[in-house]
DNA sequence: TATATAAGTTCAAATGTCAAACTCAGCTAA
DNA sequence: TTAGCTGAGTTTGACATTTGAACTTATATA
């Protein structure tokens, strides 16, 4: 637990978190990147796994195309016409930590069996976990971690 | 990217992920947890930095107590009354690496500059990142990483 | 007694969500 | 070639949530 504090470190306006939650810090868009994440890629698909609203679907399917996550990819099946499909950017790709990340932590905290869904190495075929990791590659446990801001951001004002 | 399918291998009733989304898939509730991992824990404090209005503040902090993501405390400042101050859980702590994750993913992809904080590790102060571990203590890189149901988990079931 | 302050509540307007109905393009079947 | 089907939306109108501003409450100090 960090000291109390008045204000947080790194205002708001400058925080890579507060502004990954403008993009993925919502609900539907959030269980969308579930179903990419398992390999869901249709209209059809993510509304009949997520019970998500047509109108909110196709909302949120059209700002994720727009700032990037997504990229919708004509595809045709014998006999109908063409339609599309969305696809995870390498943007949205590398929220896989994240994405992860938050999975284990459901699984930890919100259900009483084991988690359903482990992630592995494909190499060396070992479990692996979301987890701090130094350069180098060695792993450093959570209570080991500390955050801080980088040199004096010059940035910082505070008002009186 | 995972091969294309029609239903994700985890109903979302079962996922660890849809669950967590439920409890932390929220912008406020999100931006409230970072100024908790930056030290920031009352009620005005919140606000100032955040810009939140306060019933959704309110609103927000009551049912994070609820689920335990926080727990209030008294506090009392010469010459003042008792207040209240909000921390977080061991249960909210094991966030962490959700909330470094998505941190970095943003200043990663939503930023030109480098990012204003950085996570480091307070043992061997080196500079530690999100990422994917073994239990043995190795990191992974992200490519290598699948993720798949555990065994042939029994309670999928696909209608028709 | 009057004023200040932290932490809320309450309010009305704007915005977002929902389920159900409607649209639209291209395919197939009659 | 008119009719119906299907995937992928858009529209609609009821309902819920969010917002910012004004009000409330309990204590402390002047």
């Amino acid at each position: 637990m960090p000291p109390r504090a008045a204000r947080a470190a790194i205002p708001v306006d400058q925080c890579g978190m507060a502004r990954a939650v403008d993009i993925v810090g919502d609900r539907w868009t959030l269980l969308i990147l579930r179903e990419l994440f398992y390999g869901v890629r249709r209209f059809a698909d993510f509304e009949a796994d997520l019970g998500i609203p047509r109108a909110v679907l196709s909302q949120r399917l059209g700002s994720m195309v727009e700032v990037g996550l997504l990229e919708k990819a004509p595809y045709q099946e014998k006999g109908t016409r063409t339609r599309f499909e969305y696809h995870l950017t390498p943007m949205a790709a590398d929220l896989m930590v994240m994405v992860a990340a938050m999975t284990e932590w459901g699984d930890r905290h919100l259900r009483d069996d084991p988690a359903p869904l482990e992630f592995f190495d494909k190499v060396s075929r070992k479990r692996v976990h979301a987890g701090f990791v130094t350069a180098s590659g060695a792993a450093v446990p959570l209570e080991q971690v500390t955050a801080r801001p980088r040199k004096t951001t010059p940035a910082i004002k505070q008002q009186d």
